[in-house]
Formats: structure tokens, C-alpha cells, sequence
DNA sequence: TGTACATCAGTGAACGCGCGTTCACTGATGTAC
DNA sequence: TGTACATCAGTGAACGCGCGTTCACTGATGTAC
């Protein structure tokens, strides 16, 4: 790549990060403007039209980004879970939480643009989460929990849970800091995964005793 | 009340119709200007002023009355489900999506505003939705099916779940008819509400399994 | 009941501001010979 | 390797526009007597 190019790279992605940033620190996508966006990212607006025709543009392209992000990222606790089956459900939560406050701009951004007021990313995201969807599904099949499960459908719905609550999950974590002293904040994380923990282990009650042949009465 | 104050309350209303519904047209409450408020509301922009300090005022109110409408719809959906107890949970879901349906702006604003770019609109449906999960814990307890569950804890952790995959379902459900032809609406319809049925069958499956004393090994 | 004054929801002009977008430009980097 | 031209990321001035907010006002409704 030769110069001119890397540097243009370079300032396409000072651009995504500027608009990820002002996106996910208390306002949203849909409210920041293509000049806060070049300000931030220390460009003049004009030159924001080197690399997007406009918002829209850059905000399909940072959902591609984040989304890609955040795969590497699922996938990886994944393998986790699995490497260290018969690991208690706490320690699974523990490094879920973990791993969200370490992309925590990501998992604001996804989620909360989710039901956002761009529809061009609202679109972007929805074909993302489908993905994320399908992923889950493939590999919860491999697992041992779910060898049971005969259905494709219904592993696609045990992933389809998994994913809405682990997003409910995500956010409560990051909204836990907002207006308490350090000393509560420790404790209030404390009960969370206390509270999330149960969560997820209602979830497997749910599945392990789950007949893929039989339809529920009640 | 005299015939001014009749009249004011009627503006006032119509400035958080206006907001309600630009806010669920593909926009977000955070995108919408006072002015547009205004207009929409058949009201001059100044007059804005007569009724809220600012659109961060609307907004608290407007949650508020959204909160309130959807806590009734929330109760009787319930009231319903203890009545015909035995009823199929199919038929439970079909009329959690009527009732979506039928308060379809409601549902928007409150799923779309919970993370979205207003940190008081935000702030206010965390406190209403923190109102929804206690009162649904409170009214699990007197159901046959939760009679096993003596934590209060543990109602309010499916509690939780509930509301969170609720708001799913309901999103899901809205973003149906977005870019498809009639005829294959009716057919993706029916499978979300076959789909949306496991998922509430998969948890009730944990919840009958629900061990209030013991913590899971896995 | 009638009159004189007070209240106040809604009006319309005006303001300064940040916005998205256009345009002609500059000067460093790339390319052809 | 050196030169002459082409490319193109970034610049800076300028535009028209909708915004939130102020202000003095109007005229229907309310109140006191």
C-alpha cells in the first residue's frame, strides 16, 4: 500500500472511531453531525467526503466494523465455554462481563443503535444479529448440553434467547456505573452476576429438560 | 376545570401526540426538534414554551404517560392469563401481539427510547421498567405455576428475563411488515409466533425445573 | 346582570448559531519517460 | 536518477436553512365588584 494510501486509511478510520466515540458516550448515532465527526477526528468537514458520501455511508460501514469486532469476540468466549466444560455458570458471566467492558463502545453501539434512529444502521445491525444468530446456533450443536436438542429450529431459538439476553445483559453491566460512588459500584456488580448467573441457569434448566418432539400444554 | 384550562391541556397533549409520533416514525425522540413538535401539534413554536421548559421535560412526561398505558395493557394481559389458566401458551403470545399491535407506538418509543440518545428519556424508562419487572415478580408469585419458587429473589429474576425478552419479541414482531409484500407478512407472522412460543415454552420448561434452595454445578 | 380589570395561551418578528454541502484551491505523493 | 505532469487528500470561504430562544404583542377567558 503505498503512502498516500495508508494515510488515507488512516483517516477513514479516524473518522469511524470519532463517530463510534461521540456515539456511544451519552448520545447516539443519529444525533451527532458529519462536522462533530470530522472535528473529532481532526479533519476539516469537507474532507469527511473523501471517504463517505455521507452519515449513512459511515454508519454502514462502522456496524460492518464493530460487528466483525464483536464475532471475533463471542466466538472466542465460546471456545472458552467449551475448552473448560463442567466450569461453573458464574465463571462463564464473569468472563462475559469481562469481555464487555473491554469492547464496551462496541456492545453500546450495537445495541443501542439497535432500535436507533438511523434506519440505514438499524437495517445493518438487524442482518448482523441474524448472523450472530446463525453462529451461536452451528455451535451450540457441538456442545454437550445440547446433543438432545434434534431440531435445527430449535437450537436457532435457544440462540435466538441467548443473544436477546445476553444483549439486556450487556447493557444493565455498562449502565451499572452512571451515578453511584465506587464503593456501591463494586457491590451492585456483585449482585449482577449474582442475578445473571441465575439468569443463565434458568436458560439451561429450560434446555436440558427440553423435548424437540413434544409440544407444551400450558 | 374552566375552559382555558381544558384547552391548554389539549395542546399540551397534542405537543406529546406530535412528539409520540414523530419519535415512533422511523426517527428517534432524541432526532425530533421542538419546532417539528410544534408543527405537528398545529401550534406555533413559542407556544411550546407555554406547556414544558424544554423537550427534555416532554420527554420525562411522555414517558410517563406511555409507562402508564402500557402498565394497565401489561396487567390485563396477565389478568387474562390467570383466568384461563391451562390455555396454550400459543394463545398467550397471540395476544401479547395483539395488544403490541394495538399500542404499537407505545411499545416503539418505550424499547426504542430505553438505550437510546436522551439521557432523561433514558434515565425515566429505567425507572419505569424497574416498576414493570417488581409488579410482574409480585403477580408470578400468585400463580399455580410459580408456586414452588419461594425466593422472592428468584421471581424477580424471571421476572426480569420475561420483561427483557418481551421487549424482543415486541421489537421483533413491529419490524415485521418493514420491507415485505402482504402475503409473505402473514406467513412470517405465523412463524414468529411459532418461533415466539418455544422461546416462552423453553423458559417456562426452566421455571417448572426451578430449584429455589440448590445453585447449579454447570 | 353588567362593567372594568387581570390573567395567560397563543402569536409573529427577530436573533445568532451550527448544520450539510458547493466550490476552487493547494501541495504532497505517484507515475511516465 | 531526474524531470514534468497527473492524481487526489485535505483546505478554507461561502451559501442557504432550520434550529432554540427572546421579546413585546393580542385577544379570549376569568375574576372582582
Amino acid at each position: 500500500m503505498s503512502i498516500r494510501d495508508e494515510r488515507k486509511q488512516q483517516s477513514r478510520q479516524a473518522l469511524l472511531d470519532a463517530a463510534l466515540t461521540l456515539s456511544t458516550s451519552g448520545r447516539s448515532f443519529s444525533t451527532i453531525s458529519l462536522r462533530e465527526v470530522a472535528r473529532e477526528a481532526g479533519l476539516v468537514p469537507t474532507a469527511f467526503y473523501r471517504h463517505f458520501q455521507d452519515m449513512d455511508e459511515l454508519g454502514n460501514d462502522l456496524v460492518d466494523q464493530v460487528s466483525i469486532s464483536l464475532h471475533y469476540l463471542l466466538r472466542s468466549l465460546r471456545e472458552g465455554y467449551s475448552v473448560k466444560a463442567g466450569s461453573k455458570t458464574r465463571s462463564s458471566i464473569e468472563r462475559f462481563f469481562a469481555a464487555v467492558d473491554q469492547s464496551a463502545q462496541h456492545w453500546l453501539f450495537l445495541i443501542g443503535e439497535r432500535w436507533g434512529g438511523s434506519p440505514t444502521v438499524r437495517t445493518a445491525i438487524a442482518r448482523e444479529i441474524h448472523f450472530f444468530i446463525d453462529d451461536l446456533a452451528e455451535d451450540l450443536k457441538k456442545l454437550h448440553a445440547f446433543e438432545h436438542i434434534n431440531a435445527t429450529q430449535d437450537l436457532q431459538i435457544m440462540s435466538t434467547i441467548l443473544i436477546n439476553l445476553s444483549f439486556s445483559w450487556a447493557m444493565t453491566w455498562l449502565n451499572l456505573p452512571d451515578k453511584n460512588n465506587a464503593a456501591d459500584l463494586a457491590e451492585q456488580r456483585e449482585q449482577l452476576i449474582l442475578n445473571t448467573t441465575k439468569q443463565a441457569q434458568l436458560m439451561f434448566r429450560g434446555i436440558s429438560n427440553w423435548n424437540s418432539d413434544a409440544s407444551d400444554q400450558t
